[in-house]
DNA sequence: CTTTTTTACGTAGACCGTAACCATC
DNA sequence: GATGGTTACGGTCTACGTAAAAAAG
């Protein structure tokens, strides 16, 4: 831990911006109109540079000022390293205003299939400076260790803390089976029932092989026959649309589903467990970068309008 | 004569390097030690730094500490146009003509005491606007890294690149003792019979605890008895001015023992491994500032006097 | 005498350090 | 409870503008 040296530190911004006027304008009283200030600022500021650097920088009288040799070649070095700077400047500047460069993005496998897949090319064409970084996992990731910009987070609620979390939807799981299962079986008409149909059970979270089943107020506890449990969602939609038992699923997993007939909604008062919702996270709010914004603004609309209509389907 | 705007005037030079630390060390509290002030302060100048640019540069929680983007990118133009900054200065310093300012001298801790110390306040006399700092190591530093202006630099060769390394003396290792342990012992006439005495090891360097003694192109190797060995030169020089063996010293180490009669020569004409030589090191610039040409000198005058004095004792 | 640079001086605001606060591990 | 980042507050110190002085043509 060794501490900086005062005399290598570099001259203040205030000192070389004064002295490249200076030199420009050939003038102190000049230079003092563009930058605003008193001609006796600049004098000291000058002054002060050349205390700093050890150097003359200008030779000067009251009718003539000219750069000494010194100065010359420092002139050309400072504004090199000031355009430089400014140039840093904007580039960043375009970050926040311009929507581009790479957008890592931390998504729910499923969700992110059923859910978000279908708009990203459609965003991507909106944005075509824009280049994503999609990474898919099913637990939770360090948003800043990772550098991800956005993540979407599925629950009931969320603990993470010095993150920002935006519920943008709402969603429940419920319970479908396919049309020829539920002809041999018969339609349930109330959750005890299903104690006798065959359950189709997500091994991901270490769940119980059970469905809390409720409607206004009222809860029920179910247990299924298991005949087949697995850690992956596409399996187990598989096998309900092949007649092989009774899913509970999230209604934005199986809208395609309910739409060919494949899967049939059943006792559709009845939701499986809490009600849940689907989360924007960033790592802060403030000063996010356009290409962030422009993701949340499109997600949260789209995501909204997806699972309302979900929301719709019986 | 139009007004410069506000908005595009680049940020402080505090900002930036308080920026660049922070950066490097992954931490504000680390920086803060570097700097030397309060983390407080950082935070604040990084915050500033921020809202000037309207851009996130670091994603931080208590715990973690990450670049966005926009705060790499920026980090790399801001360290360009930066290094183009004090590599202008010390342009502009090679052209100062009077010896000024401070002088970092990276000197070996013993060969400073020696032989820079006696005439160094004679020097800053000489040159009374030139300051030192004199850092003391038995390590090799980076030298542009910790902006040393010269080193002195002890060995057979130097493997540095990038620097500029004069020789300006040699010297070689000998054999020494007190009058009284060579009473008690003998004076050696061949170095076969050092085997029997006591050796005075310096394990500073991993070296090994024995001597290649070489005369006109003879080679004898010799393990003495070890009864003393240590990293510091000082201990062991005590030791053998007290008669508890002998020691292999650079001639130049024992100039005052040898005028003294603490110390005695032995076997004169065998030296101890290769002969050796005194490096002044300089960052390769082509333009070396006044201080730096003035230190040169002095050195190098001093130096290839003392150690031919030391050369020409018996 | 006029123009331009430099110095003197009193004030206002910025910046620093201390210390309390908050969050994470 | 310890470490690290942030915020609040009071004091100091720099840097500004006014204005007068000095220098040059």
């Amino acid at each position: 831990m060794q501490i900086m040296q005062e005399s290598m530190l570099p001259p203040s911004i205030e000192q070389l911006t004064t002295f490249m006027a200076v030199a420009r304008q050939a003038s102190f009283a000049g230079a003092a109109d563009v930058i605003g200030k008193d001609a006796s600022v600049l004098t000291r500021r000058v002054h002060a540079l050349e205390q700093h650097l050890g150097v003359k920088l200008f030779e000067r009288t009251t009718r003539r000022l000219a750069l000494t040799e010194a100065g010359q070649r420092y002139l050309e070095r400072v504004s090199r390293a000031l355009e430089e700077l400014t140039s840093a400047q904007q580039e960043a500047n375009t970050l926040v205003s311009v929507p581009r460069g790479w957008l890592r993005l931390s998504l729910p496998r499923t969700f992110a299939h059923r859910c978000i897949s279908p708009w990203l090319p459609e965003f991507m064409a909106a944005h075509p400076e824009i280049q994503v970084d999609a990474r898919h996992t099913d637990q939770y990731v360090d948003l800043v260790a990772e550098h991800f910009d956005v993540a979407i987070r599925l629950g009931e609620t969320l603990s993470d803390s010095g993150l920002v979390a935006r519920p943008v939807a709402e969603y429940g799981k419920y319970l479908y089976a396919s049309p020829d299962y539920l002809q041999r079986k018969g339609m349930p008409t109330h959750p005890a029932m299903l104690d006798a149909f065959d359950g189709l059970i997500y091994t991901g979270a270490a769940q119980p092989a059970e469905w809390l089943l409720s409607e206004a107020g009222q809860q029920v506890l179910v247990q299924p026959i298991v005949r087949l449990a697995s850690d992956d969602v596409v399996t187990l939609l598989r096998a309900a649309c092949c007649g092989l038992g009774v899913i509970a699923s999230a209604d934005w997993a199986v809208q395609d589903e309910l739409a060919n007939g494949e899967l049939v909604k059943i006792l559709p008062t009845w939701s499986v467990g809490p009600r849940r919702s689907v989360y924007v996270v960033t790592p802060s709010r403030t000063l996010l970068p356009a290409k962030t914004r422009v993701f949340i603004d499109w997600a949260s609309q789209r995501l909204a309008q997806q699972l309302e209509t979900a929301n719709g389907m019986s």
